[in-house]
DNA sequence: AGCACGCCGACT
DNA sequence: GTCGGCGTGCTC
């Protein structure tokens, strides 16, 4: 009886033999198939990923697949190798990997009911190109010599140069040739707008989204069209990666910075580094593009000591006419009294806007009305009873509430220890700062956007359409308003709060505060009117927010990866993390001191591990949290010492409460 | 990961 | 007397 090899979705790194049923012998060409096998007692879907001629597993004790699924065309080669890549990188087991990148509606063991595919996007209505700037002209030309094989490219371009434009002309370009496209952005928040742009252009490419706001069934239908060929273009998120395209001639990494390109569970994974891979594995163009890229990026773009791993193509100008840079200024506030964290020179600003009849934005990182609730009689402040972290006031509905873990109680009229009824909040979040705004000018319209007024996608979109209407003068609002959206009436950006990250313990938080701030001076100033950025801060001085205002982001980031290499941080320096939770800190701790312990450690001699440490929070969700970081000058070394490590990491007897992941190129810490 | 088997504490 | 806690072991 023929013999197949399975994956299986269990986290086990082998794979499992199962006789192949009679009448049912697959060939070579089917490998990549899924099937249905008996496993222990349950049914589980899995995928052939061999056909070897005897089994290392006594045939004797074989089953044998239930079923032979042939619903779907097999899984080609290239996502093999895509997947193996992964599962050797992040130290994963390769069955979980090739699985959990699988739609759900294909991992079921039901079997799912045949639709009609429904066509892709609407288009909207059709568009003509608009011209091409000189430096959108000689970016393409540079892309266009690099020819239809590997070569990796950083589009470095502000906000509004048209960095879209230059990937619909590569879209369109990729698709002559017969090819398909992979354009990846980083959240479902942004989909939309592109989606619209490039269905509307090529409304014969049959453009398909994935992301997580989807049906399954749509999910799995629009997936099943890529790997089908029926889709020629593929919009999506982080997961989207991993979507099977016979005929991939191009990816797109949209804002490559950003973090939610890093998946923070299970497989930790960058789809950022990930699409670098599988452009170079699959031979094919990749572009990444930023107005502020990640280090990482930039370094591989300019670093001169080592041959250029990427091609640097740059946009200065504003693609829009006559938009110019907004003009970015300090607001020292040293020297002048704040009134309810609000500087004398932002107020007038906003006056003045509101006075022309234009929009203002007030940036602030911080949601709720305020960080923390304290008592002036005691100094009881509010706590989360399972975390390692503060309660945060939410005045607009009279709650407290963990942003770590979700716990939450009704704020309390007297001080929980002494009883004393003056308890106040300390410190100003998104909440405080709309009602200190709307005190200062009843007047004014003001709009508060954050996770907590923008829970859902149809709460968000509401939102962006009365910003568009003119329903507001005043935007008070967290990151979530810095991405992507173009507010033509929107003239004024004042920032608050933004020194924390300047020192914060997270080496990476300068980086992060710099792409933050000059993606939400962005919104500034879009269309004919012209923007002004107001930053308050007691740092005038500090280098980040000297290279701001000259919108400088080569000197800023220059200046970091000089620091970084001096500190032997990445890019310049290799890094994985061990981490452990448990109930109790002493048996994370002892975890974590056991893998170090590991006498092995030291035939690694171009690897160091730091000691075992708690977390930053140390306590989320009652359970307490410890790391070990581990850092190599050599990627490859790293890897070696990992995968052997990793064995060792699983032999480890500890508590049946502990739980233990691996991560590789951690990004926060 | 599931899911079973297996051996010690407070309940109808 | 049993229900159920989670420790341990296995899955082709």
């Amino acid at each position: 009886m023929q013999i197949a090899r399975v994956a299986l979705d269990v986290p086990l790194h082998r794979f499992f033999d199962y006789f192949v049923p009679e009448g049912e012998e697959m060939s070579v060409a089917e490998i990549g198939l899924r099937v249905r096998v008996p496993f222990g007692r349950q049914s589980k879907i899995g995928i052939v990923v061999e056909l070897p001629e005897s089994s290392d597993f006594p045939e004797a004790q074989l089953k044998t697949i239930e079923a032979v699924l042939r619903d779907l065309p097999a899984l080609p080669a290239d996502w093999f190798r895509l997947s193996e890549f992964c599962a050797a990188y992040y130290q994963a087991p390769l069955g979980e990997v090739m699985l959990s990148t699988l739609p759900a509606g294909l991992r079921r063991i039901d079997p799912p009911k045949a639709r009609v595919a429904k066509r892709g996007a609407k288009p909207g209505k059709p568009q003509t190109p608009p011209e091409l700037t000189s430096e959108q002209q000689a970016s393409l030309a540079v892309i266009a010599e690099g020819g239809s094989g590997f070569k990796a490219h950083l589009l470095h371009g502000v906000t509004g140069s048209g960095k879209t434009e230059v990937y619909l002309r590569l879209v369109e370009r990729t698709l002559a040739a017969g090819k398909q496209v992979l354009l990846l952005v980083p959240e479902i928040n942004l989909t939309p707008q592109l989606e619209g742009r490039v269905a509307a252009r090529f409304p014969e490419a049959n453009l398909v989204s994935l992301h997580s706001e989807l049906t399954e069934a749509a999910r799995t239908r629009n997936w099943r069209a890529a790997l089908e060929g029926t889709a020629r273009v593929v919009l999506g998120t982080r997961l989207s990666i991993f979507t099977p395209l016979p005929d991939l001639g191009l990816i797109v990494v949209d804002e490559e910075h950003d973090a939610s390109f890093k998946q923070q569970d299970g497989m930790r994974y960058s789809a950022r580094d990930v699409a670098v891979f599988r452009a170079r594995e699959r031979g094919v163009p990749i572009v990444l593009g930023s107005a502020t890229p990640s280090l990482e990026s930039w370094a591989n773009a300019t670093d001169t000591r080592t041959p250029a791993r990427y091609t640097l193509l740059t946009l200065t100008e504003r693609a829009v006419t006559n938009a110019r840079l907004p003009v970015v200024q300090r607001i020292d506030t040293r020297l002048e009294k704040l009134q309810d964290g609000l500087s004398g020179v932002l107020l007038m600003a906003i006056e003045k806007r509101l006075a022309r009849g234009e929009q203002s934005l007030v940036f602030l990182n911080r949601r709720g009305y305020a960080p923390v609730l304290t008592c002036t009689a005691c100094g009881w402040i509010s706590h989360c009873t399972r975390c390692a972290a503060n309660l945060v006031l939410h005045l607009a509905d009279r709650r407290l509430r963990c942003h770590h873990c979700g716990f939450e109680i009704r704020v309390p009229k007297t001080c929980p220890t002494c009883g004393n009824q003056d308890i106040l909040p300390f410190g100003r979040g998104t909440q405080r700062i709309e009602e200190v705004l709307a005190a200062r000018f009843p007047q004014a319209r003001i709009l508060r956007v954050d996770r907590d007024s923008a829970k859902s996608r149809k709460q968000w979109e509401v939102l962006v359409k009365q910003i568009h209407a003119g329903e507001a003068d005043i935007l008070v609002g967290t990151q979530m308003l810095a991405k992507g959206h173009d507010f033509p009436k929107l003239t004024l950006v004042g920032a608050l709060g933004a020194d924390a990250a300047l020192f914060a313990s997270d080496w990476r938080a300068p980086e992060r505060l710099f792409a933050q701030l000059m993606q939400v001076a962005g919104r500034a100033g879009r269309a004919e009117l012209p923007g002004e950025v107001l930053i308050q801060t007691q740092f005038p001085d500090h280098p980040l927010y000297a290279a701001l205002v000259r919108h400088d982001y080569p000197a800023f980031a220059n200046e970091q990866l000089k620091e970084r290499e001096q500190a032997g941080f990445p890019p310049y320096a290799y890094q994985a993390m061990l981490r452990a939770e448990a109930p109790q800190m002493a048996d994370s701790l002892a975890y974590l001191a056991t893998a170090r312990a590991w006498p092995q450690v030291a035939a690694h001699v171009d690897v160091m591990l730091y000691d075992p440490v708690p977390m930053r929070l140390a306590r989320r969700a009652n359970l307490e949290r410890a790391q070990l970081l581990v850092e190599s000058p050599s990627r490859r070394a790293l890897q070696i010492f990992l995968s052997e490590w990793r064995e060792l990491l699983e032999s480890i007897k500890a508590p049946s409460r502990l739980r233990w992941h691996l991560e590789v190129d951690p990004l926060e810490f």
